[in-house]
RNA sequence: GGGUGAUUAGCUCAGUGGUAGAGCGCUUCGUUCACAUCGAAGAUGUCAGAAGUUCGAAUCUUCUAUCACCCA
């Protein structure tokens, strides 16, 4: 039955997967016959997540690499999974929720809502696993792994571990003083109320304003200001009272703790040291701030002078902690201003103590201190911007310029005249604020899309400084080996500037932190008054009255609450009788352990029963960073804290193929901990890949509507075509820019093999499965080219250039194998001898076999198709044997030689042909003139082909060719067609005359560089022997040309 | 502002010191029995600019210009 004309992805591919898989192909170890194991894991996507190009792309570098392997015999692993993603997965399921009608999140509590999200997980969680298959993604699916897997309330079949492994490491971790507890400003999510990363947050430039502000000097000072040029001349004076202020944010005026300049800025120096005033709040209550210097201002920007607000913004907070400013926070989890606490009156009075240096404030108690005068309390922050504007104005302390400044960013428009119906033409002569309208780069959440802001809170951190060693250790080494290099610097850079790991998310979806909280009895004036080691009531009462508010928390790290338990001695154990006796028990929250706690001191007070005395501890609320658990995906994955087979067996990895965003955040991260759990390296190398972009090289974004979904494109070209066309453009860090006709090219590739394929198989050239030892040049050629090309792909695979062994199997395929060694193998099909025919269809039956091996990691499908369809196979493709033949081997000089000339002289016929308008479908007679014996042999041994190629009906050799002859000078011989009165000799000279000019440039390059004297001394011999052999052949060359054309010339 | 990279055919890009390549597109021709998702032939380049190193530079160095990305 005669194949079809191509090849029907659309139908094949499903099928074909299935087979993969109900075969157990893609298992660990499947195809396994030596020793050596590959193993990659698969940067695990979102579980909420679909797959989209940068996925496709990643997913088939993979894919090439762990097929190559599972070829060549390796132990071969392809771990995959998907981790939790804390905040999309838990935003998902609430969207869901609601859509449904059902409770919110809060209204149902954690319990209840997690179970929602394990629900969600089951039922949806799998689609990118779907879709990662239609991609021919050779995973082993049955080891499929989950960041949350074991975790407390994981439904059947999510029972693995790696919860284990995630809480194991936040305890070592903790015990060995790596990870700490600290009030740090971060990004806050005022939509999510949680801390987010880094990479979660976009900045974006926006419209914006920048409002400047007179912050008046204290006591009605004054001072000179002045403005020099650069040569110091005077070029402004004015006396003032009070110093300029530019800010995008008027409403953290309120939080200011200094005002900064520059310590070298003259403008400013008497200033340095004195107080200025807030010019907002409650005129009685006006907080005065110090002038300090810093060396961020820039006084070239703006006033030169800026305000310091170091709990609402990441270069002020750094600027307060060098200056030991306060920073007081305005806002609450929801970004309103703040409406908790003592009344503005009170708050403002304790910050003006700190500014004068009468007292100063420990951390927690700046916390308690809320500066939001109390008609602005609980505003939103646009809002309370609004608000603020508009009372500096009030009271005249705006900036003012005139009204067409064009810092206004105003168009110009001309007053009308007041004949004409206007005001008075006094526009120039009247001030407005100066309220600069530009962009302004502003902080968004990814997920949330509202401004994000940065919040001093209460997290948990990793002490980065304290495990960045041996990361960066490895990757100097070489131990682990990333590419490209310019990555490796990116890599270096982040890690040598590395800041403290912000780990805690005020989420309810993740791993709950492992740390119980307890109240600290400790305090410094608790005395035991008669120290006779026992509470009487009014030790009691005093420890109830006094509250626990100020004492503190103590708090201590375990697996489990039994294992907190023993640890919390260090709170109770010293305490007097009988608190020293009383029972460790879990509570909810603070405020449950303060009510337990009061009411069994109660109790006590009663009974004097110490037995029922109790210590009540909660657990800390929140969950750990996704990334977190994500760090320890290579050893998680492999089932550690267990010391299983598999980690012991495919641990260290080999491989990350990752995204260059994510070197950060992902690779860095798990170089750090798998180092600092395991004291190993996760992988040898990591290759990090560039972007997807769309042809026009613009980003794809939603926004911009230009995404190309890599399904849609599977479903239109196949998923080989979109697997190769990634693979031919992953040249090592640039970015690709898709095109769908680029796409329906490598289609058109898979077609061509499949036809090459197709005419293997009307020739019964197909599935023989014999290595061919043939005799025929053709056939030793193509086996030559075939080890060739092998070589070449080893070599750029080894190396990640997947562009190169991509770019090398089209040529091969298409060039050599469907062009060249398919048409000549025509007439030897048709041999008369028996044996030159069989020889040729057992290689041609090799050849064909060859490219489905070479190409199959690149093109799964369409080949492993090919495989069944052209023979009776031993085992699938996927589990073929990859060739381990060498060029060395296989390649016949003498064959490559005459294959290249009758290459070329078919070339030279055909080209002199169609410039002379020789019918296509003619065949001509072709003379030839100093025949040498290579040229002879070469003939002889190829006619048949070349006559059919070159379309050639007979050859004569001459003395000399005859009038009207056209000249086809090729290596040891000169041929011509005899097409006197066909062709036109005009043309005929022309054509010389172009081939001798280019020939004269060349000859021109050749000759220059031999004659140097410097070329033969400097350059290496092989060159010089190169150039002279170039040289002698395109001298022979001319000289033919030259001849022709002279014999042209006597026609006249 | 700091960092990293790019600039090669109409387009998209390879090309790490030996004199410039591919794919797509374009023009002309072709219904030869594997393939029109094809075949044959053809045109197209101051390798961004300048200087330097070298016998020799698209390639190495420096500067300039333009663009992109990352970080502030």
């Amino acid at each position: 039955m005669a194949m079809d004309k191509t090849f029907d992805a659309a139908t094949a591919e499903a099928r074909i997967y299935d087979k993969w898989e109900s075969a157990g192909a893609f298992a660990a170890g499947a195809n396994a016959r030596r020793d050596e194991t590959f193993c990659i894991m698969i940067p695990p996507p979102n579980v909420t997540g679909s797959l989209h190009m940068g996925h496709a792309f990643n997913n088939t570098l993979q894919d090439i690499l762990v097929r190559w392997h599972r070829m060549r015999g390796f132990d071969t692993l392809w771990q995959p999974g998907q981790d939790h993603a804390g905040i999309a997965t838990q935003m998902v399921v609430e969207r869901e929720l609601a859509k449904a009608g059902n409770e919110s999140r809060r209204e149902m509590g954690r319990e209840a809502f997690l179970e929602k999200v394990w629900e969600w997980k089951q039922h949806s969680g799998g689609t990118i696993i779907n879709q990662l298959k239609r991609l021919g993604a050779s995973c082993d699916w049955s080891r499929n792994a989950f960041t949350m897997s074991g975790a407390p309330g994981a439904p059947e079949g999510e029972d693995g571990n790696f919860h284990d492994a995630v809480i194991k490491v936040f305890v070592e971790m903790y015990d060995k003083g790596l990870i700490y507890r600290g009030k740090r400003l971060v990004n806050w999510d005022p939509h999510f109320e949680t801390a987010i990363s880094d990479l979660e947050v976009e900045n974006t430039e926006v419209p914006g304003h920048m409002w400047h502000f007179k912050y008046p000097l204290a006591g009605g000072e004054t001072y000179e200001y002045l403005e020099k040029d650069e040569d110091g001349n005077v070029v402004f004076r004015e006396e003032r009272d009070y110093i300029s202020i530019a800010t995008t944010r008027p409403e953290t005026m309120l939080g200011d703790g200094a005002v900064a300049v520059h310590p070298s800025d003259e403008r400013y120096a008497p200033l340095v040291g004195k107080l200025c005033e807030i010019p907002v709040g409650p005129k009685e209550h006006r907080r005065l701030i110090p002038i300090i210097t810093d060396d961020y201002p820039d006084p070239d920007f703006g006033s030169g002078a800026v305000k310091i607000t170091g709990a609402h913004d990441f270069n002020d907070y750094l600027v307060a902690k060098r200056g030991s400013i306060p920073c007081y926070r305005l806002m609450d989890t929801k970004a309103q201003m703040r409406d908790d606490g003592a009344p503005y009156a009170e708050a403002a009075a304790i910050a003006m103590e700190v500014a004068q240096g009468e007292r100063t404030l420990g951390e927690a108690e700046t916390d308690t201190i809320n500066l939001v005068p109390d008609h602005l309390r609980g505003l939103d922050r646009f809002e309370a911007r609004a608000k603020v504007v508009e009372e500096i104005t009030a009271e005249g302390l705006a900036v003012m310029v005139p009204a067409n400044d064009p810092r206004l960013g105003k168009p110009k428009k001309k007053p009308e005249a007041p004949e004409e119906g206007g005001e008075a033409r006094d526009e120039e002569e009247q001030l407005v604020p100066l309220i600069e309208a530009k962009p302004i780069m502003q902080p968004f959440g990814d997920r949330s899309k509202v401004v994000i802001e940065p919040m001093l809170t209460d997290q948990w951190f990793v002490a980065t400084d304290k495990i960045v060693g041996p990361a960066l250790d490895a990757v100097r080494d070489g131990r682990t080996q990333i590419l490209p290099e310019r990555d490796k610097k990116v890599y270096f850079h982040w890690l040598e500037n590395i800041e403290p790991w912000c780990i805690s998310r005020q989420l309810w979806w993740g791993h709950q932190i492992p740390v119980w909280y307890g109240l600290n009895l400790h305090a410094s004036h608790f005395t035991d008054d008669e120290g006779d080691g026992d509470l009487d009531e009014v030790e009691l009462l005093r420890l109830l009255v006094e509250g626990f508010v100020r004492r503190g928390l103590r708090h201590h790290a375990a697996t489990d609450f039994e294992a907190v338990k023993a640890q919390f001695v260090d709170v109770i154990g010293d305490l007097p009788a009988p608190l020293n006796g009383m029972q460790v028990i879990e509570v909810a929250d603070k405020a449950a352990a303060e009510h337990a706690l009061a009411e069994s001191l109660a109790e006590y007070n009663v009974s004097q029963d110490p037995t029922h005395l109790v210590y009540p501890v909660w657990r800390d609320e929140d969950v750990l960073d996704t990334w977190f658990s994500s760090g320890l995906w290579p050893i998680g994955t492999l089932g550690w804290p267990e010391q299983t087979p598999e980690l012991e067996r495919y641990f260290p990895t080999d491989v990350l193929i990752t995204g260059f965003d994510i070197i950060f955040f992902w690779v860095a991260r798990m170089m750090m901990m798998q180092l600092a759990v395991v004291g190993d390296i996760p992988f040898h190398t990591v290759y990090v890949h560039a972007l997807v972009r769309d042809e026009k090289g613009r980003k794809m974004s939603k926004s911009v509507g230009n995404v190309i979904d890599p399904l849609e494109l599977i479903d239109e070209y196949g998923a080989d075509s979109v697997r190769f066309t990634l693979s031919a453009m992953a040249a090592m860090g640039r970015d690709l820019k898709l095109s769908k006709e680029r796409v329906a090219g490598y289609r058109n590739f898979g077609t061509k093999l499949w036809n090459a394929a197709r005419f293997a198989e009307m020739n019964e050239a197909v599935g023989l499965g014999v290595t061919p030892k043939p005799e025929a040049t053709l056939n030793r050629w193509i086996m030559g080219e075939t080890a060739k090309i092998r070589e070449e792909v080893d070599t750029a695979l080894a190396e990640y250039r997947f562009n190169d062994a991509a770019n090398g199997l089209y040529a091969f395929v298409w060039g050599k194998v469907c062009d060249w060694y398919v048409e000549f193998s025509k007439p030897l099909f048709a041999s008369e001898d028996a044996a030159v025919a069989r020889e040729t269809r057992e290689t041609m039956s090799w050849v064909i076999d060859q490219c489905l091996v070479l190409l199959h990691p690149f093109m799964p499908f369409i080949t492993e198709e090919l495989w069944e369809t052209l023979g009776t196979r031993e085992g699938m493709l996927v589990h073929a044997d990859w060739p381990e033949y060498t060029a060395a081997e296989l390649l016949d000089t003498a064959a490559d030689g005459e294959m290249t000339w009758v290459i070329s002289l078919i070339e030279g016929i055909r080209s002199a042909r169609a410039q002379m308008h020789v019918p296509a479908g003619l065949h001509v007679p072709v003379l030839v003139t100093e025949f040498n014996d290579a040229a002879r042999a070469a003939w002889t041994e190829n006619a048949a082909l070349i006559k059919r190629l070159a379309r050639l009906e007979s050859l004569e050799e001459v003395e000399s060719f005859p009038r009207g002859c056209v000249t086809v000078p090729v290596g040891g011989a000169t041929f011509g067609l005899p097409l006197a009165g066909i062709i036109d000799v005009e043309e005929e000279k022309a054509r010389l005359d172009k081939a001798l000019t280019k020939l004269g440039k060349e000859l021109g390059g050749l000759r220059g560089r031999l004659k140097n004297p410097k070329f033969r001394e400097s350059a290496p011999e092989e060159v010089v022997e190169e150039t002279e052999q170039n040289l002698a052949a395109r001298e022979e060359e001319e000289a033919k040309l030259r001849e022709a054309l002279a014999r042209l010339e006597e026609i006249g």
